[in-house]
DNA sequence: AGGGGTATGTTACAGATGTAGCGAACCTGT
DNA sequence: ACAGGTTCGCTACATCTGTAACATACCCCT
């Protein structure tokens, strides 16, 4: 899994909340802290798409996404990433580390933790 | 401070450890797992002299660097950034979750706690 | 039928990053 | 004085990321 650009898990954030909405959509969801222009909004759904960060489905015409994965997969595979490579740590972070997270209910809270528990990345699934 | 990519965490740490190296140095030590050519390093070592992430000296006619910023200033910004950016958390991350990386010893632990505790990123210096 | 608004695909371009080669200058042993 | 190894500064080039415009095609209203 290529892991998300920071400005992807900013449209990944949206996605998680709303469930599934068009590029319009999206765009308007973002709107004032990224200022991108609509364009912009529109390339990195793209992206995301060939990514396979997110899926793309047609709604009667129109394109609709939705996140490809869920947050605590995508969250813990960067979690993961990031102690390996910043504190060359093997062992999982403890998930209470990020309670806390205004992106997590305790339902995701619990899921994430199960996933960092577990040993070894995921591979491809 | 711009962060250090992922290659040039890899030439910190060895930087940290060593102290002050020559290219020749570095590469030699980065050795087995990044497997880059010795120009490769040198690029890199350049652009983190550019960057002021490491710092040069000339040692008689050679190159020598080291490092231009503490380990826990450093790790502390990469977890800031990351927590940020990932988890919309700007409370800082326990650094009791870092115990048990083989990069950090007590005292680094203990300078890495007090520069995650202090409220707002560290502006310039 | 024509005009206005919207969606979609395509293309562009700058800066960051990964990765590496080239030529000039320099030291050192023969 | 020269060959071989090394350093150093420069250049190169692909990919990824941030950011956005353009040209079509389409739908609805007057």
């Amino acid at each position: 899994m290529q892991p998300p650009s920071p400005s992807e898990m900013a449209v990944l954030k949206t996605l998680w909340n709303e469930g599934a909405l068009s590029a319009r959509e999206v765009h308007a969801r973002l709107g004032g802290p990224q200022d991108w222009s609509y364009s912009t909004t529109r390339t990195l759904i793209s992206r995301m798409v060939e990514k396979g960060l997110v899926s793309r489905r047609d709604s009667h015409g129109l394109a609709v996404f939705a996140p490809a994965l869920s947050k605590a997969a995508v969250l813990s595979g960067m979690v993961r990433r990031f102690s390996a490579q910043v504190f060359d740590l093997d062992a999982p972070l403890p998930a209470s580390a990020f309670a806390g997270s205004p992106l997590l209910d305790d339902d995701d809270l619990a899921e994430l933790e199960t996933l960092l528990e577990q040993e070894g990345g995921e591979e491809e699934n």
